[in-house]
DNA sequence: TCTGGGGTCCTAGGACCC
DNA sequence: TCTGGGGTCCTAGGACCC
C-alpha cells in the first residue's frame, strides 16, 4: 500500500505559518519576477485566479476582493519542505520525495489500518510545522495521487465527495460501489499524467470520467494515444507500473533561466546575466557530483509583444573534456551567447542549460588538445581546480548566492544592481534560515 | 505597461550504415 | 522509366508534472 502526502497550497501555507492573519483570506504567491501566480489559497481559487495566471490580470482583486500577493520566498519553502519530509519519513519504511510539497510513502509490510496512521501523520505535521496536508492511500502511485485529490476536494468542496474522505482518503477501505461512485464523480483530466491535450482528445471519444477511462481498453488507448496513457490506465486499474524510488537519480540536465524585469538590448548586460546563470548551474552540477559534456544557451524576445521583431536563438557548445569548473562553463556560455546575439532586439529572457551530464571522475582524459587548444589538466592542476570550486561553493552557500563570483569581462568589482534585476516587491523574511530575519516577538 | 522556472519521458523523422 | 530494407543513433518537439 502506498500513500501520497501533499501540502495543501504549499507556498501559501508556508507564508501563513508566519502571518496567521492571512488564514481564511485570498492569497497568491507570485513567481520570481512577480510575473504570474504560482500558488493560490483556496479563497483565491474561488475568486477564479488560475495557476500561472499573469499578475497584472488579477491585480485589481487586491482592491475589490482583498487579495494579498506575496513574492516567492523559495529559501523559506525549501526549509519548510525539509521539515515536513523528515516528519513524514518516520511513518513508513520507505519514502520517495517527489517534489517540494509531496512525497510517496511505501507501507509494504506494515500491518494494521492505515487511515489512522495517515491522520496521525497529518496532525503531527500540522502541529510541528504549521503546514496542512492531505493524505491519499492506494495500491499504485497514480491511484494514491487520485485518492489525495479526493481527500483535498472532500475537504474543500463539501458535497463533491463523501465527508469522511476529507483530509485522509484510503481507496482500499471503500466498498466497490463507493469507489466506483468516486471514479464516476471525478473528471478524467484530474488524473496524474492526463493533461489538457489528452483529456480533450479523450472527451471527444466519449471518455469523460475516471470510470470511463478505467473501462476503456488499455491496448486500444496505446494505439490511439501512446504508451504513457496505457501505463496510467493500468495503474488506475491497480496494476503498478511505477516503482517507488527512494534514492533520487542524478538529473540529466540542469537549467537556470530568468525573465528580465525589463527588456534587455545590450550584449554586456546579457553577458552578465548568462555568467551568473552559468555560476548557478555549475554549483548545482557539483552538488550532484557530475560534469557536463555540453552547455546550451538560449535567448528570447517576448512572444506577447507582437509588434516587436522576434528572435529566439539557442546554441550548444560541447565541453571537451567534460567539466564542472565555473570558469570554463561561464566562458563557454558567454562564447555561445556572443555567437548568437543580434543587436536591435528586445530580449526578455535568457537561460543556460547543462546537458550530456556524467558522473565526476568518469571523464576521459585527452592526450590531444581539445577544441580550445587545451590539454586535459595534470592531476595537480585538477586538484587545485576542485579545491577552488569547493571553496567557492562553501562561501556561496554560507553567505548567499553570488558572494563569490567569476569576474566576467568589463564588469566593475562593485557594481550597482543591474537594470534587469528581478522585481520582488513583496518577499517575506526568510524566517527559518536567516538569523537576521527571524520572527521578532514584542517591541 | 505587465505573461515562471524548473524537470521528465516519449515519438517521429533524419542521418547513417551495411 | 526504373530508385532496397533493416537497423541504430541522435535530435527536436510535444506533452506532462509541480
Amino acid at each position: 500500500m502506498l500513500a501520497l502526502v501533499d501540502v495543501n497550497n504549499m507556498y501559501v501555507s508556508c507564508e501563513r505559518v508566519f502571518r496567521p492573519a492571512l488564514i481564511g483570506r485570498p492569497v497568491v504567491v507570485l513567481s520570481h519576477n512577480d510575473g504570474v501566480c504560482v500558488a493560490r489559497s483556496n479563497e483565491a481559487k474561488e475568486l477564479g485566479v488560475q495557476m500561472a495566471q499573469p499578475w497584472f490580470q488579477v491585480r485589481h482583486l487586491q482592491r475589490t476582493a482583498g487579495l494579498t500577493a506575496l513574492s516567492a520566498n523559495f529559501e523559506l519553502y525549501g526549509d519548510m519542505s525539509n521539515r515536513m519530509m523528515t516528519l513524514a519519513a518516520a511513518y513508513a519504511p520507505r519514502q520517495e520525495i517527489y517534489s517540494i510539497d509531496e512525497c510517496f510513502l511505501d507501507f509494504a509490510g506494515v500491518r494494521g489500518p492505515l487511515a489512522p496512521r495517515g491522520r496521525e501523520l497529518r496532525a503531527q505535521v500540522l502541529q510541528w510545522t504549521g503546514l496542512p496536508t492531505s493524505v491519499g492511500f492506494a495500491t499504485t502511485k497514480t491511484l494514491a495521487k487520485l485518492a489525495n485529490h479526493v481527500a483535498k476536494m472532500a475537504e474543500r468542496k463539501p458535497g463533491s465527495y463523501p465527508r469522511q474522505l476529507a483530509q485522509v482518503c484510503n481507496f482500499a477501505e471503500l466498498a466497490p460501489a463507493q469507489l466506483e461512485a468516486v471514479m464516476q464523480a471525478t473528471d478524467v483530466g484530474e488524473v496524474w499524467g492526463i493533461g489538457r491535450k489528452t483529456s480533450a482528445r479523450l472527451r471527444e471519444g466519449g471518455i469523460r470520467t475516471v470510470l470511463d477511462v478505467i473501462r476503456a481498453d488499455p491496448l486500444a488507448l496505446r494505439q490511439q494515444f501512446n504508451v504513457v496513457l496505457e501505463r496510467t490506465v493500468r495503474e488506475l486499474r491497480g496494476e503498478p507500473c511505477q516503482a517507488v524510488d527512494e534514492v533520487p537519480e542524478a538529473n540529466q540536465q540542469i537549467m537556470c533561466s530568468r525573465s528580465f524585469g525589463e527588456p534587455v538590448m545590450s550584449l554586456a548586460s546579457l553577458t552578465e546575466s548568462v555568467s551568473g546563470f552559468a555560476a548557478r548551474v555549475a554549483h548545482k552540477l557539483r552538488a550532484q557530483r557530475s560534469v557536463a559534456g555540453a552547455v546550451q544557451v538560449f535567448l528570447s524576445t517576448s512572444p506577447f509583444r507582437q509588434q516587436d521583431r522576434q528572435h529566439s536563438p539557442s546554441a550548444t557548445l560541447p565541453l571537451k573534456p567534460p567539466t564542472a569548473d565555473t570558469r570554463q562553463l561561464a566562458a563557454a556560455a558567454t562564447r555561445a551567447l556572443e555567437a548568437m546575439f543580434r543587436s536591435g532586439y528586445r530580449y526578455v529572457k535568457a537561460g543556460v542549460v547543462l546537458v550530456d551530464l556524467q558522473p565526476q571522475g568518469h571523464a576521459q582524459v585527452l592526450d590531444q588538445p581539445d577544441l580550445f587548444g587545451e590539454l586535459t589538466p595534470q592531476p595537480a592542476e585538477r586538484r587545485d581546480r576542485t579545491r577552488l570550486m569547493q571553496a567557492m561553493d562553501a562561501l556561496n552557500t554560507r553567505f548567499g548566492q553570488g558572494a563569490v563570483a567569476v569576474a566576467s569581462g568589463a564588469r566593475p568589482a562593485r557594481r550597482p544592481a543591474p537594470a534587469h534585476a528581478a522585481r520582488q516587491e513583496q518577499r517575506s523574511p526568510r524566517y527559518t534560515t536567516r538569523l537576521d530575519e527571524v520572527v521578532r516577538v514584542g517591541a
